[in-house]
DNA sequence: GTGAAAGCGCTAACAT
DNA sequence: ATGTTAGCGCTTTCAC
């Protein structure tokens, strides 16, 4: 079994009786060779099917070329799509991507953020648990200059760059369609506080009732889920045993949506026709149900490039560390069947 | 901005008057050093808080510790959760994973072994995409002597390791609950039979009919889409408008069972009153929608780890590189309401 | 059981 | 514009 050994820069100096540096250099297109030896000696390098080994080439500049995502759940629609996102600008760039889920566990998470440092990432792009109360372990890269990039949601404590949505407009403005339609007692499926991404989807319902003149107090019941399907249903089916039926469940993530169209179908309550539900996210599921779920439609993808790109310019420092910047993307409202009650 | 060096086996050997040699060899556990030595030495490295550079060791092995993931989408959650099963294992074991999605499309697939044999990856798990034809990319790879590892789809003209579901008897027990249910005539909805898993879901569902004496040029039919939500609704309201309604539709994965779902409430054909509906994978949403989607689960996140605990072991030459086996994994019917006529 | 020495393939400071 | 030289941090063959 014979193994040819891979062409080496040497080879090709050799060849054209040149030196390695040389060869080097023009084959990372370096202003100081003339154009005429670059050109031979890229001409060679195919010739000879030259591949650069970049393992040798990251160990002298000490570089990984590897940047690490961490998310709660990768294959949640949404992850999975900014993480499309991250791999095309990433590979498009020659960089490698570890993917770490925190399955929404802060100690998870921690872990991760110590293994990514081991592995020596350039940078860290992250969209923290949704528990996170402190971000120690995120401060530690920062701490050795490893930038670390928020999407979706982040950390107020930290000033770095993030890319989020325009969740408090949106939210709003979901609000406001569904007083529009007619609730008056809406019913808020959310998750932790803490949570950057829920409070302001919080702040803009709340918004939207002030700005119409309708009470909070009176009118607006806030339930803490973890935002999952099955808990979200149980949650729901106890208030509705309990407390008067709103007119409106507003979930704030679709998973937990479904959870209350599930036990609001137990118990024969019409969609929308008595109770109307939204979600927020809109998981690929969400227009096939029944009735198909008015949601927020996020640009996942999107994202996931919008990040890379910014956290690629950081680590290649062709933008200043000390730069932080906030990107928002803009969602989209889809209105479908579990909403529309005025045809 | 003091930036102190990370330590380095030559610190600990210094610091202990030792050779780096032998440090290196106590970190790897060699057998030929003391074990009193290996002590002091792990020791000193905690002190020291040596992290070490794994760039450094794969230059000096050649190995890049790396292993490379094509798939058709990653946003696809049975996918996504290959995925993860995949990522666990590597990661356990200290190796990376680059993924690549191939969209189901052969020149993308093709690109992305070429990028993967460049980045040098120690092997390549792969579901290729649902139209290949021919392996020639694959084959080269494996000429290099980078295992080349299926799961899920394969490629029959490969003798390498796979790992599949037991799709043929699946398809077939599938297709006899529906014939107990009352079923005779049957629409399949099917992917491009050269690919391996339709052709044995297909196989398996002739093979009920065979088994219980019914007519197959008489009571079945297959119809070719690609697979997705929308084709598949396109295609059976077509149907439905010019042929025979079937007893029941059977689609050979959710998505397009979700499509037809469309196109029979759409024609107001109740289900599974009038005609029963089945899919195939188990999307998370399939027992969301209504009626709930009767389907085959494949355990995908065993599926990923198992695959990559495989390679692993060609990789790491714990076994022949000559040896290829076929894992196949046990998937289970789920049955819900789309085919529940009998209660 | 430990040490000496070479080298994986590349880059970059310095020299010319 | 090109060459010289050193070395990134590790593994591994060969000595002893």
């Amino acid at each position: 079994m014979e193994i040819k050994k891979a062409t080496t820069i040497h080879d090709i100096a050799r060849a054209l009786d040149l030196n390695s540096s040389t060869v080097s250099r023009a084959l990372n297109d370096h202003p100081r060779v003339s154009s005429k030896t670059k050109e031979k000696i890229k001409a060679k390098a195919k010739e000879l099917d030259y591949q650069p080994n970049h393992l040798a080439a990251n160990l002298r500049t000490s570089k990984s070329k590897t940047i690490g995502v961490i998310i709660p759940h990768i294959s949640r629609y949404f992850f999975s799509t900014v993480i499309a996102g991250i791999e095309d600008i990433a590979q498009q760039q020659g960089y490698n991507v570890i993917i770490c889920q925190s399955k929404d566990e802060t100690q998870k998470e921690i872990n991760s953020v110590e293994a990514l440092l081991k592995s020596r990432v350039d940078g860290i792009i992250i969209s923290p648990a949704m528990q996170d109360r402190e971000f120690d372990h995120l401060q530690k890269a920062l701490d050795q200059h490893i930038p670390v990039f928020f999407f979706d949601r982040y950390a107020e404590s930290l000033e770095t760059t993030k890319v989020i949505m325009d969740d408090l407009k949106t939210a709003e403005k979901l609000c406001d369609h569904l007083l529009e339609q007619g609730a008056r007692k809406i019913l808020v499926l959310s998750g932790p506080e803490s949570a950057s991404i829920y409070r302001n989807r919080i702040l803009g319902i709340k918004e939207s009732f002030r700005k119409n003149d309708y009470d909070i107090n009176e009118h607006l019941s806030i339930l803490n889920t973890d935002l999952k399907t099955e808990p979200a249903y149980l949650a729901v089916k106890k208030w509705l045993e309990k407390k008067a039926v709103p007119d409106a469940i507003y979930a704030l993530n679709d998973m937990a949506a479904f959870g209350a169209i599930k036990a609001l179908k137990e118990k024969r309550i019409q969609i929308p026709g008595e109770v109307m539900v939204v979600g927020f996210s809109n998981e690929p599921v969400s227009e096939l149900i029944t009735p198909s779920l008015t949601t927020v439609n996020q640009p996942a993808y999107e994202m996931g490039k919008l990040v890379t790109r910014k956290i690629l310019l950081q680590i290649e420092e062709k933008v200043a560390s000390y730069l932080s910047e906030t990107a928002i993307l803009k969602s989209e409202i889809i209105i479908r069947e579990s909403s529309r009650k005025v045809k």
